[in-house]
DNA sequence: TTCAATGCAAAAGTTTTGCACCTCT
DNA sequence: AGAGGTGCAAAACTTTTGCATTGAA
């Protein structure tokens, strides 16, 4: 996987301690976290970064599209640096937020586009529901 | 169509002014209107009426199932009266949020269900991309 | 050195809440 | 009469913005 830095660098783009440290939070987890989460997980080995340049950082990533905001009805957004196209769920019961990775799925409006009055640019798909943890109790 | 104040009676749930125009001016519209839109849009009949009982009542309509809360990332929620499944289009040019019924599109989670380790209760689909209206311009 | 990014605090926008008063049944 | 709904204002949250300072190239 290429680094985030070099990916900067080769697009003229400034490297941060904060941008590497936002996009490689985001990397390495899989809980689409807030960026209050986000925050607040980089807050001890960033001790300096500030919320706004959180959401800041996210919005230039955004631009880019190294990461995919992601909004479930919470009332806030989520972070994901997986910006292939791909369903979301969203346990009802623990309020887990997953991904899923189906072929079957992929796409679904664009096999429709010729029949849509709607040129598709973008599709999101979310499921709610009980995650395998939730159904076991 | 049945008459909400009649729906709302025979449940034993109260019946007021602010509950009759707010539930059909949701089922006279087709804009998806957030709640100080249905505010604004009710004040100069009901100029009594405060947003925060639009909320309220928006929230009771959501919890009987007779209204729906879409969220397609603007940082606040538009209300349906249209519970039956449908996709949403959202224009990314000039903002309209639009229904889409289409059989093909219906349930696309469903038939997956088998394979999923995931029990789907309701799906949203939203497409983004760009109306009739502004791919003519 | 220069321009953009950061951090802070304040502002903006949406939604919720507490409580006194009113209204539906 | 009583339970529950409404209206108001304040509060709670998330996200954005302005600006002085800092830091990357």
């Amino acid at each position: 996987m290429k680094e985030i830095a070099q990916i900067l660098r080769e697009k003229g783009l400034k490297v941060t301690p904060q941008r590497i440290a936002v996009y490689n939070m985001l990397c390495n987890t899989k809980e689409h976290p807030d960026a209050e989460t986000i925050y607040k997980t980089l807050e001890p080995t960033n001790p300096t970064m500030s919320l706004a340049t959180v959401y800041k950082t996210l919005d230039f990533f955004k631009q880019l599209g190294l990461v995919q905001e992601l909004n479930v009805g919470e009332g806030r957004s989520r972070y994901d640096a997986d910006v292939d196209w791909h369903p979301h769920t969203v346990c009802t019961c623990c309020g887990q937020v997953g991904d899923l990775h189906l072929e079957a799925l992929k796409n679904v409006s664009q096999k429709l586009a010729p029949e849509l009055d709607f040129e598709v640019e973008m599709e999101q798909l979310i499921l709610y529901g009980k995650c395998s943890e939730c159904r076991k109790k």
